[in-house]
DNA sequence: CGGTTACTTGATAAGACTCAACATTAGTGG
DNA sequence: CCACTAATGTTGAGTCTTATCAAGTAACCG
C-alpha cells in the first residue's frame, strides 16, 4: 500500500463524475490519512458516531445499512474500491447509518481538515465533491423507484447493472464478470426481498442466460438484455464520457 | 409577495436545519429571484434542462417525481413552502427528474451565480447549503427504506408523519392539521402501492382513528400512536433542537 | 471433524395487484 | 349558475407475487 494510493483512490473517483485538471490531481495525490483494515462484517461506522474524517475505500467491498427500531433492515449502498462512502460527514456530524465491511477490506480515514483544507485551496475540487455527494442522492433515487416499482426479476437485474457499470467504469471487471461478495441474505435486505425470495429470483435469472451471481461473482452474459430487461437507464450515475 | 419573501423563505427553510449569524441572515435576505406563479400540474423542471437557477417554494405543494422508459412513475419527493427542490443542480447541470406544481403554487428562481456568490462572501452559508442537500439525501435514504420494508399501512403513516413533522417545523400546521393536497394516486405513487390499495389502505387508517386525509389536508388525530406505529424516528429529517 | 453460515426446496398464507364497475367531486363551458 | 365532462374516489371479485414457515443440503471455518 503506498503512499499515494489514498489520493489515487480517490482522484479516479472524482474523475469518473467530471474533470480534475492536473494542478487538482496533485492536490489530491498529496492526500494522506490513516489506512485501516477491516475484517469481514466489521463496522467502520455505526449510527451516533461523529467522525473527524471521511472514507476512501482501497480494497474490497463495503455496505451502508439501515436498522429501524423495530429490527427491519435496509442496505442502501454498495461501495466498492475508490467510492467514499461518508463523505457527508463533512457536513452533517452525526452518521445515522452502519457502514460495515461485506469482505475483508482496506479503507482510509482522511481527515476532514485535510479535505476542508484542500478544498478551500482547491475549489474546482469542492464542486467536484459537492457533486459527488450529489450523485450519491440521485443514486438514492433510482434505489428508491427500483424497490418501489420493478418485480423482483427487475430489481435484481438493476442492481446487477448498476454494480457492473460501476465497477467498469474503475476498471474493476474482469471483462464480463466482476467482484460482488454479497450473500443472498443481503441483496434481500438490499432489493426489500426475502432471502427465500431472492434465491428463487436468482435462479429464474439465471436461466434467462444473461446473468448469474455465484462465488461472490457477478457474471454477466448479456448486458444489453439484462439492461433491457431491467430497463436500466445508467443517466443515473452520472459518469463522465 | 415582498422583495424579501425568497430569502425569508430560504432563510426559515436553512433554519431549520443549522444555525444561522445574523450576518448570514442578512446576508440571505439579500438574495432576489423572479417569482414564477405555477398553475395546478404545471412542470418547472423537465428531464434533461439544465436550469441557470434553483428553485425555492413560497406557495403551494410541488412534488419531484422520475419517470422510466417503461412509464413506471415514482414520486422521489414532495415540497412544502420554504423548500429548495433543486438546489443540486448548482452542480450537476442536467436534471433528471420532473419537477411540478401539484395545486397552484409560486415559486422563486434563484440564479446559481447570486448563490455561488452569496456561498463565497459566507462559507458559512455554503456550509449550510451544502448540509441541506445532504440532507435531502438522509430523507431519499429514508423514503428507500420506507417503500422497501413496511407493509401499505406503516408507509403511509410514516409519509403522513414526515410531511406533518416537516410542516410543523416551518409553522405550517394548523393545530393537528396540515395541507397535503395530492391525490390518492399521487400517493400510490410515492409510496409504490396502486390507487386502489391506497384508498383502501386510507379506510383502514381512518378506522384506527389516528389520521385522516380528505380534501387535500392531513388531520394526525394521535401523532404519538402514529409515529409508534410506523417507527417513524424523525431524527434522519435532521432539525434542529 | 463439528458447528456454523449460506443456500435450496416445498407447501401454504398474506398482502398487494388487476380488472371492472360505479359514485362522487371538481372543473369547464354554455 | 347549471349541465356536462373529466378526474378522483370507492367497492367487489379474482389473481398473482412475494412472504412465511419448516426442513434439508452444501459449503466453509476453526
Amino acid at each position: 500500500m503506498n503512499d499515494r494510493a489514498i489520493g489515487e483512490a480517490l482522484l479516479s473517483h472524482l474523475s469518473i463524475i467530471g474533470q480534475v485538471s492536473n494542478e487538482d490531481a496533485d492536490a489530491i495525490l498529496g492526500l494522506g490519512g490513516e489506512v485501516r483494515s477491516l475484517k469481514r462484517h466489521e463496522d467502520i461506522l455505526k449510527p451516533g458516531d461523529a467522525p473527524k474524517w471521511s472514507v476512501v475505500v482501497l480494497r474490497g467491498f463495503l455496505q451502508r445499512y439501515g436498522s429501524r427500531r423495530d429490527g427491519l433492515r435496509q442496505i442502501q449502498s454498495f461501495y466498492i474500491p475508490t467510492d467514499a462512502p461518508s463523505l457527508e460527514t463533512l457536513h452533517i456530524e452525526k452518521v445515522q447509518s452502519t457502514l460495515c465491511a461485506v469482505v475483508p477490506s482496506d479503507v482510509c480515514l482522511v481527515l476532514h481538515t485535510d479535505l476542508h483544507e484542500l478544498m478551500e485551496r482547491r475549489p474546482n475540487i469542492r464542486s467536484l465533491i459537492w457533486r459527488e455527494s450529489l450523485v450519491q442522492s440521485a443514486i438514492f433515487r433510482e434505489w428508491l423507484t427500483r424497490n418501489s416499482r420493478l418485480t423482483a426479476d427487475a430489481r435484481m437485474a438493476h442492481l446487477f447493472c448498476e454494480i457492473f457499470v460501476r465497477s467498469c467504469a474503475v476498471g474493476l471487471n474482469d471483462g464480463e464478470s466482476c467482484e460482488m461478495p454479497v450473500t443472498q441474505e443481503m441483496l434481500a435486505d438490499a432489493l426489500g426481498l426475502t432471502g427465500v425470495h431472492v434465491n428463487r429470483t436468482l435462479q429464474s435469472l439465471r436461466e434467462t442466460n444473461m446473468v448469474e451471481h455465484k462465488n461472490g461473482r457477478l457474471f454477466i452474459h448479456d448486458f444489453k438484455r439484462l439492461a433491457a430487461y431491467a430497463d436500466f437507464d445508467p443517466g443515473y450515475l452520472h459518469l463522465r464520457r
